[in-house]
DNA sequence: ACCTGAACACCGTTCAAGT
DNA sequence: ACCTGAACACCGTTCAAGT
């Protein structure tokens, strides 16, 4: 029990990685070192080095199993329900992971299961009928709206969790921007939050898509 | 010309802001650090503490910088053009500064100019006559779509310069991703680009705003 | 008021060594 | 094959000192 030298085999590169991703979410990203998530796994700093490349390589591996949590929609079905349900999926994935989006945006090599997300939007939107450039219309449009509100709920859990009156509390001179202070009050009292517009936009985004094809 | 000590006043709030954004723009962002920065001035590093409390509050002023940058819309004019030149103006920042959307992200304190970029975007959708509740669909709608495609961009650039051919060519495995294959070969082919869905996606959703008000 | 110099507690990673 | 130990070249930042 003292400090004597770990037993072989406790490591693993599926241990390496999940306790990794447990990390980041339980401290954030910036928390996720080296020699934390060695201490975390017991073991010295080097020897996650065994398993993995380098940290670059352990957070491309990060990010596919972010990206395998995420549902693929499947041919055959409606495609629009097929889409919804994995921008959705997407969503709520990246909100679990708040470090995943940070990290996409700086990776250059995507992970197998990654790859297979998008060959699985791909294959839906092709078996759909919609042309070529259609189809990379669509997906562009679709993947921006949710990477891009993910990115802002994000950005609005930084500032103040959640509601818009709390961000005039978080100290900026409100008197400036009299039109966001108004904004706020109202829809305070009218209980909206941010989180309600996904929905709204995720129909006009969809709605626009399927508009692409009758054109 | 030798290592004296560097002339007094050298220094000030605007020139670390200013280089800095340039040096995070030459060599990236994981370069910009308080050290890289100090010698870029001729400087210790340590004199820059002087005219910045630390390295997150220069963070913070570098994403005001870059927002600063961005087209306010003004009320008045065409409400539908206002946003569209905003929207494309924000774009062509972030690519300017591939830096800046990451930073945001992690943002917890929102500069002045940031601030003032939002206060006018709210004044434009009150003034047109949309309801609070349609203001907050509106935006979070036009902002996500907005960040999300700079968000997209930013990771093409990593991954293999532009055309989605190239992404091919980075070695992956194209036999598991036929579609994925089939799409790429098409699309350049037929000269598509994925910049060239910016258009499509803002009419999509500058058109799906509009027919917020309409219910 | 503004800048320097030395030091501290961190990083990722190399290289050589143990079992 | 798998893990350790010491070392290197970096970080941001503190604290005390110079002018």
């Amino acid at each position: 029990m003292a400090k004597s030298r770990a037993p072989r085999n406790t490591l693993s590169l599926e241990r390496v990685i999940t306790e990794g991703a447990a990390l980041a979410d339980e401290k954030g990203i910036e928390s996720l070192t080296i020699r934390a998530l060695a201490e975390r796994l017991g073991v010295q700093p080097m020897a996650l080095y065994h398993h993995v490349a380098n940290k670059d390589a352990l957070l491309d591996a990060l990010v596919d199993v972010v990206n395998a949590e995420v549902y693929s929609p499947v041919v055959g079905r409606p495609w629009r329900d097929e889409l919804a349900e994995r921008s959705r999926s997407m969503r709520s994935a990246l909100r679990s992971h708040p470090w995943a989006l940070s990290l996409m945006e700086t990776r250059a090599h995507p992970g197998p299961r990654t790859v297979a997300g998008h060959e699985a939007v791909l294959a839906v939107l092709a078996t759909a009928g919609f042309a070529p450039r259609q189809i990379g219309d669509a997906y562009a449009v679709l993947d921006a709206f949710v990477y891009g509100f993910a990115l802002q709920e994000s950005m609005l859990a930084n500032v103040g969790l959640g509601t818009a009156t709390e961000e005039l509390a978080a100290g900026m001179d409100l008197t400036a921007a009299p039109h966001l202070a108004d904004f706020a009050s109202r829809a305070s009292a009218d209980d909206y939050a941010f989180g309600d517009s996904f929905e709204v936009g995720l129909d006009i985004v969809l709605e626009g898509i399927q508009r692409l094809t009758k054109c």
